[in-house]
DNA sequence: AAGAAGACGTA
DNA sequence: CGTACGTCTTCTTG
């Protein structure tokens, strides 16, 4: 005895479609999903709700089946099917391939037949089915063992139609319902009923007459206008009921007993909701998984001893020197540190060895944080970290009084987040349990996850809740809880223990091993002594910015307040557009999802058609606004010694790039005088030791055009860049034919737009609005521009077909990134995805390059003994602070360093500027 | 409370 | 209909 559920696919999907607003479901690439979200969020919760232990979705294939045959105006009323929902067809199947969902069609019939078949297989199998269906006609299989589970208001609701509540809502039993249609007519389906007969008519019919039949033979004694149409309608509703009967004697390729459920495919799942961007959905569907199926996905048993000092040391000497051990901070969060949100005390780190083969239970150990940082000082086993930077920063000490600078070299053999972001770094995120799930097909119980902690306290036998077996003795609670800490730390080490053996050979296999230990894996040692080191700012200055601003925004907003006559929320897109455009019925602007735009572009655009001022106030408020903000977000990061701390993140972006969060000091303003204030705030400071001198910034000059006349190899840029020459001036005198000291402002400008769109996949159309020029004329310039550097050209369409090929593309050192749509059937994902090849080995390899000379500036000042510091990467520029006597050094090194990244067939320019402030500095 | 959308800062 | 990010506000949804 199961439980089938039988779903229709199309029906539910359509009803998807028309239920959520397509403008709301769309991916980055452009692919809406409405109807794909919709149904998969329906699924889920069926799926949850009925627990059905027989599984299978039904499709419609084509248009054309038996009814259609029988009667051409079968759906025919029905609008041409939108493209956004056919195409999201292929979609939801390819989710319920992942999801190891059995999909059932038949030529020629529709899906409610192949329900029906199956459903009268099933219950000859003596299975209960459950069939949901947003189609009434699948209202005649409902009997006490078959209920029908129909859609009302959009998808969120589902009724549960069993014989009951079909005759409840009309007046017949299940068997009655399709005579019932008969007779009335179904409007979707194109099928004309008897005129002036609706459900109550046809039911109180039928229950009179015992059924269509009955109705049929006693036509001629119905009375009335209703009985008369009835009459000069019967061939209608002859019909109606031979195309409303389901078939139920279909052959199919798969019966019941194929359709039990099966365990889902998590790898295919990932890949297809990253695809569809749908997070959410896929938690849920999880937790769903998981719930139904605990034993297909195990979690980690632990046993976790606690060592003291000495027997933490016998262990650790008992170990092989070249062992790697899994290890997790064990972190007091209620220790109150006082210092905020997130802070805790390390009371131990836990630690696991890889687990023997065949082992169930891992051994876990947790030894007290300074004892492992003594052992690890003597050298012999390394410690595999997920995400080590924040981990680095609790085990070494807050800042400035410390600093990962202190911590043992060599401690940090491996980081498993940095093995699966170079594996693949599309992901947004590499979340432990997600990556357990994933490559070791476990679930990694943490009692955060689970409703009040229980996994781990049942483990351990514990009530920390302070019920009734918890005892009231506090410091056997205090010890439970610490027990429980050790063991959720114990737990994730020894899943980094596994997940690291599994990662370093998927690595391996994409060949970046060298890439994680040589480049990435050192820089995290930087980065961790970046942020300890933070950036000086003046604090006054700042605080008179903000005032400075405010004044700003304060008299920008009554100015465009009173050009409109009332106070709107000038930060509302909706607002602005009821005024613009309504109000003051101002020109349209580009549509977004939601209206038209009311972007800065467009608001300049649509100030030099109507001159109007509100628009010159609304800008300057705007700009106003944002910079005030700009400025209270760093104010309200300042520490106590008047220092600015970011984190740098190194698995985010897809490229190879680095960034900057809390505060992100990536996007500090420069192009605007306003702006660059801003900059002139962050300073010069001082070390333990006393005042440093300056401030530093290097940066890299055309540093991605460099790289792309490295790798293409074009003969023309790679001239450009060895004569010295102005790079604009002599491309444009190369595309316009002129000499160099010819090349107008103009022409300087368009080549420029033109190369570095290069790099992004510019097209001729991106071009000409860019440049305000007719779309010819850029495409003129961009046929002239790849006609002068064909190298150029054949490069870029190279590194397209490769990735095609391969399914990534490779940076110069090796980094890739993976780029399945680039096969795609849709167009705009394929060609997205081109774009992204274009740009990822660029981009990328400006990344690799800034990253190799961070590790060789490092590593020079270090061996020189210098106070000097980097404080800031800024993708393409480095930001140190220089101790008064080493300026001359570190420039030199810098420079050095940044320019000797790589050995590139031209030469890597680099510009160094030094000053009181960031600004001053900018050069 | 959490997420989407729109806007805008950087390279 | 140009790549890569982060953060803010407003608005919508659960």
């Amino acid at each position: 005895m199961g439980r089938l559920m039988l779903v229709d696919g199309h029906s539910l999907a359509y009803r998807a479609f028309y239920a959520l607003p397509a403008e709301n479901f769309s991916t980055s690439t452009g692919q809406t999903t409405n109807a794909v979200y919709g149904f998969t969020s329906m699924l889920i919760n069926v799926l949850r709700d009925e627990q059905p232990t027989h599984l299978a979705v039904a499709f419609d294939l084509g248009r054309q089946t038996f009814r259609t045959e029988e009667y051409a105006e079968y759906k025919a009323n029905r609008a041409t099917t939108p493209t956004e929902f056919s195409g999201q067809v292929p979609l939801i199947r390819e989710v319920l391939d992942a999801m190891g969902v059995p999909q059932v069609t038949a030529e020629g019939y529709e899906a409610d037949d192949v329900i029906c078949t199956l459903t009268r297989r099933a219950r000859e199998a003596g299975h209960d089915v459950l069939v949901v269906t947003g189609d009434r006609d699948s209202f005649q299989l409902v009997d006490d063992h078959v209920t029908v589970l129909y859609p009302v208001r959009g998808v969120s609701e589902l009724s549960r139609m069993d014989p009951a509540a079909v005759e409840a809502r009309y007046g017949v039993p299940p068997g009655l319902y399709p005579d019932l249609a008969a007779l009335v007519g179904e409007d979707s389906d194109n099928l004309p009923g008897v005129p002036g007969v609706g459900p109550k008519t046809a039911a109180k019919w039928l229950l009179a007459h015992g059924g269509l039949a009955g109705v049929i033979g006693a036509a001629g004694d119905i009375k009335g206008k209703a009985g008369e149409n009835l009459r000069t309608h019967l061939h209608d509703v002859e019909r109606n009921r031979r195309l409303n009967r389901l078939v139920g004697d279909l052959d199919l390729p798969l019966g019941p007993a194929d359709l039990e459920r099966r365990p889902w495919d998590r790898d295919a799942i990932h890949t297809v909701f990253d695809g569809l961007e749908f997070r959410v959905l896929r938690e849920r569907l999880f937790a769903t998984f998981d719930n139904d199926e605990p034993e297909a996905t195990g979690g980690f048993a632990v046993e976790v001893r606690r060592l003291d000092d000495a027997a933490a040391r016998a262990w650790w000497d008992a170990l092989p020197t070249s062992a790697r051990l899994g290890a997790e901070v064990v972190l007091d969060d209620t220790a109150d540190t006082g210092t905020g949100p997130g802070d805790g005390v390390v009371e131990a780190v836990a630690l696991a060895a890889s687990p023997a083969a065949g082992e169930s239970v891992s051994e876990v150990v947790t030894v007290p944080p300074g004892t492992l940082l003594d052992l690890a000082r003597g050298g012999g086993p390394g410690l595999v970290l997920h995400d080590a930077k924040p981990q680095l920063h609790l085990l070494a000490g807050r800042p400035p009084s410390s600093s990962t600078a202190s911590l043992p070299e060599g401690l940090v053999v491996s980081d498993t987040a940095l093995a699966a972001y170079l594996c693949r770094p599309d992901q947004r995120s590499y979340d432990l349990a997600d990556l357990s799930v994933r490559h070791l097909g476990r679930t990694l119980v943490e009692g955060e996850e689970v409703e009040g902690g229980a996994p781990v306290e049942d483990q351990l036998g514990l009530d920390l809740d302070g019920g009734s077996g918890g005892g009231d003795d506090p410091s056997a609670l205090l010890e439970a809880a610490r027990q429980v800490r050790a063991v959720r730390a114990g737990i994730r080490a020894a899943a980094v223990a596994e997940l690291d053996a599994v990662l370093r050979a998927e690595l391996e296999e994409r060949e970046g091993s060298a890439l994680l230990r040589d480049l990435e894996l050192p820089l995290l040692r930087v980065l961790a002594r970046m942020e300890d080191a933070g950036i000086a700012v003046d604090v006054e200055q700042l605080q008179q910015l903000r005032e400075h601003y405010d004044v700003r925004v304060s008299e920008a907003a009554r100015l465009a307040w009173a050009e409109v006559g009332e106070e709107i929320n000038l930060g509302s897109p909706k607002q602005l557009q009821r005024v613009l455009f309504e109000q003051l019925a101002m020109p349209k602007t580009k549509r977004t999802k939601t209206g038209y735009t009311t972007d800065a572009e467009a608001l300049q655009d649509l100030y030099e058609r109507t001159e109007h001022p509100f628009l010159l106030h609304l800008l300057e408020h705007r700009d106003a606004i944002r910079l005030r903000q700009t400025v209270e977000g760093l104010l309200a990061t300042v520490g106590p010694d008047r220092r600015i701390r970011t984190t740098f993140q190194q698995t985010i972006a897809a490229t190879g790039r680095l960034s900057s969060t809390d505060p992100n000091l990536q996007n500090i303003p420069i192009r605007t005088e306003e702006g660059r204030r801003i900059r002139a705030a962050f300073v010069v400071g001082r070390d333990s030791a006393g005042d440093m001198g300056c401030l530093m910034s290097a940066d890299y000059s055309q540093v991605e055009m460099r790289i792309m006349a490295h790798l293409s190899g074009d003969a023309g840029l790679i001239e450009a860049f060895r004569s010295g020459e102005d790079l604009h001036r002599f491309v444009g005198s190369r595309v316009f034919e002129v000499e160099p000291a010819a090349v107008t402002p103009e022409m300087r400008a368009k080549v420029k737009a033109m190369s570095y769109g290069l790099a992004y996949g510019l097209s001729a159309f991106g071009l000409s609005r860019q440049l305000r020029t007719p779309v010819e004329e850029s495409r003129a310039l961009m046929d002239e521009y790849f006609e002068r550097f064909g190298g150029v050209r054949d490069y870029l369409r190279g590194v397209v077909d490769q990735a095609r090929r391969d399914g990534w593309t490779a940076t110069i050192l090796g980094r890739r990134r993976y780029l399945p749509d680039l096969t795609s059937d849709n167009r705009q994902r394929r060609e997205a995805a081109e774009r992204m090849a274009l740009n990822a080995p660029i981009q990328g390899s400006a990344a690799d390059l800034v990253k190799v000379a961070m590790l060789g500036v490092q590593a020079g000042l270090d061996a020189a003994g210098a106070r000097s510091r980097m404080l800031l990467q800024v993708h393409d520029e480095l930001v140190l602070e220089v101790a008064p006597d080493e300026l001359d050094d570190v420039r030199e090194l810098v420079v050095r360093e940044m320019a000797g990244a790589a050995d590139l067939a031209v030469p890597l320019d680099v510009s160094v500027g030094v000053g009181r402030s960031w600004f001053d500095a900018a050069h």
